[in-house]
DNA sequence: TTCTAATTCATAATCATTACGATTTACAAT
DNA sequence: ATTGTAAATCGTAATGATTATGAATTAGAA
């Protein structure tokens, strides 16, 4: 995901086009690893000392809703990043040294609903966890 | 993990036997589900209207510490249920309805590090959450 | 340029969790 | 049984992440 096409998203859904968004989408669009709310706050408070949390917070829920942002839960805190380009469905390696992160174009589910017939799949979770081979 | 064996558990690493403990396992005893830390504050406080935070939280980590409890994060809560006795790595399926607990004898992490040379797999979290067939 | 709903600000509230000094208690040693 | 002591709990406050809200501001349509 770019900023064009987050905005793209936004202008679609009758979201406005405000500088406290702009620089939201920009910080993601710097990096690839999970970050926090506190994260994009310590940034923003910089450049814009006002700040509110609320419009942190409620943008993010906003991203991720629209499918911009993608949110996992590391170590009980919220983590987000940019929604992954890729058209299939893939899962992630987490470096814990680098925070980067590997997609992995596997997915155990195929498998899985064969295991435990009778039980509707709603949803899942798979993550892992280590060291990339820069961190080794 | 029974009782019994969770006080084996305690009693070899030094830990006392105090009637919080005991509850708070009796507690655990009594359902498969995930169930958080104020679902054993609400049950322990009808008991000991004095109870303190500081004992339900200490003990659960002590508890997932010493192998007695496992922990996950649900909607940005951490959650608890005993320790499974399966002797074999295993995940769980959480059904979204009743809360209950299936254990999937299936780990897709064999097939993955294959997938993925030079990465150092430290940890893994593979959760799948639905309906069970009672809750269709 | 004006109007209006969306957005942000400023601030407080809430919710889960952790911290800590004072008090109590389990249990080992006497 | 009594005592001593480290462990555990209590009582309470602090912290950290997140949500809520009424007032002020602003983007973008009319």
């Amino acid at each position: 995901m770019n900023i064009e096409k987050a905005w793209d998203i936004l202008k679609k859904e009758g979201f406005k086009k405000t500088d406290k968004r702009e620089q939201i989408l920009e910080i993601f669009s710097q990096t690839e690893k999970y970050i926090t709310a506190r994260d994009i706050l310590d940034v923003m408070m910089a450049e814009h000392p006002g700040m509110s949390y609320d419009t942190i917070y409620r943008n993010l829920s906003t991203f991720v809703e629209l499918g911009i942002l993608e949110e996992t839960e590391l170590t009980g805190e919220k983590h987000f990043r940019m929604q992954c380009e890729a058209e299939h469905h893939h899962h992630h390696f987490i470096c814990m040294s680098c925070g980067n992160i590997k997609e992995i174009n596997y997915c155990p589910m195929e498998t899985l609903q064969n295991a435990i017939p009778g039980y509707e799949i709603e949803n899942h979770k798979f993550e892992i966890y280590g060291n990339c081979p820069e961190c080794h």
